[in-house]
DNA sequence: TGGGATTTGTTCGTATGTATT
DNA sequence: GAATACATACGAACAAATCCC
């Protein structure tokens, strides 16, 4: 009975992070993932960093090339503009099972959303593109299909690995009007209307994504894993890292 | 250079072995997979194991519940209709990529899998799901889209386990007929056509699995799959340790 | 209900392979 | 090109939880 109390999942909160950090492009493609420098950071040892990595791997966000150094997956230009043809099929069934099915609830949830959306507008590019993605997934749950949501989320982050791969800054501008017409069109309940508009909607977004490549930064990677791993691992308190 | 000699992919060869067992039902939803018995069956230590039963689980194969033993993964029947239906806008893609673009070798490959599927029709039911999975693997595999080959893979096999929890006996009568009318269409290159022939296919596959549940047959559960251990484990040059 | 056998969760040591100087 | 430093691969052992009688 209620033994979930002192077992946080520690490998699903690693996977959490570091799927955040992909999100705000703070990793990008390439970067490396060390075992034990991950299991430092978060404080766990490199067994759990290591599950960690198996899973993200399972979900194409990262590489696992034998005896070698983990990276941020980097998504080809074909494999990208795959997800994306995939992308549209499966955002396709998403609106199929929900147009004229929205509770006011989650009406009101996804107004919230595209609002956030646009007040984090002429703020950092990042905050954006996690909202963007967000609303997606978000949209996705609600039909409360779980391998649906699974395809349409791993999906979903991969493309932010495209778009720090290929895309070009300052790329989600209309994104977000497009998103007030999406709940619009799904609260009216049109199937056609709604399916046209999330059609035309991830064909604009891939055409901005897939355009040119951006230069590659370089900085320290590990650091930039550092208030991730605080925001998902609270409890931890090894010794003197972090901020006092 | 080429030190993939010495170290066969062992994970990899136990997926294999027990998405076979899966496929030709030698394993049955529900079927407890304990690491240990995996370990010693395949010659390996659990860590070995272990790894193989996560990516099985993150394939929507195996179960995976905090310290519980991993069993077959069970689908309910409302995730076997969702996944049917995300099954066909994947194939849809496929079928997009291929008509009219099949090489002449391809058409062939795909004419002789289909003769297998004839050939085996009198016989087990196992090796007619086998076969028939396996010709739609392959047309997936014929893309070259590697997203699309894994989704479309997960899938499939997860269907097959949804056959033995939902399906009833003999229902891949038609199936094999279908098959050679829809290489009939990607040849002849219409698209629409082709995509209509699939959808149908797919559709009908759905109704006749989703029907009545099986019973629980109750038989040795590693006893099964040392077939399949023999299969993929040959070169394992262990010294002496046969069965300690 | 309780206790013992079984199974998983996790850590850590050693071996092997890779990258770098 | 060889040696060193480092990261991963694997396995054995211990602890905790579960299952079954």
């Amino acid at each position: 009975m209620a033994s979930e109390s002192g077992k946080p999942d520690r490998v699903g909160a690693i996977c959490r992070a570091i799927r955040s950090a992909i999100l705000e492009r703070a990793l990008s493609p390439g970067d490396k993932l060390p075992e034990d420098a991950l299991g430092e950071r978060f404080g766990v040892s490199r067994t759990i960093a290591r599950h960690a990595l198996g899973q993200l791997a399972s979900e194409g966000l990262v590489e696992l090339r034998r005896n070698r150094i983990a990276v941020v997956a980097t998504p080809s230009f074909d494999e990208a503009r795959d997800d994306f043809d995939i992308r549209i099929e499966l955002e396709g069934l998403v609106v199929k099972a929900l147009a004229g099915r929205l509770t006011q609830a989650q009406i009101a949830t996804l107004e919230a959303m595209v609002t956030a959306e646009e007040a984090a507008h002429g703020g950092s590019e990042a905050q954006s593109l996690r909202l963007a993605t967000e609303f997606h997934v978000k949209l996705a749950e609600m039909t409360q299909k779980p391998v649906l949501v699974r395809y349409v989320s791993e999906i979903a982050y991969r493309s932010c690995l495209a778009l720090s791969t290929f895309g070009r800054p300052h790329s989600s501008e209309c994104a977000v009007a497009e998103h007030r017409g999406l709940i619009q069109a799904l609260a009216s309940g049109g199937v056609e209307t709604a399916t046209a508009l999330m059609d035309e909607h991830l064909e604009s977004v891939a055409q901005r994504a897939l355009l040119v490549p951006t230069e590659r930064r370089d900085r320290d990677l590990m650091e930039v894993l550092a208030p991730y791993a605080a925001a998902e691992m609270p409890p931890t308190r090894r010794g003197g890292t972090g901020k006092a």
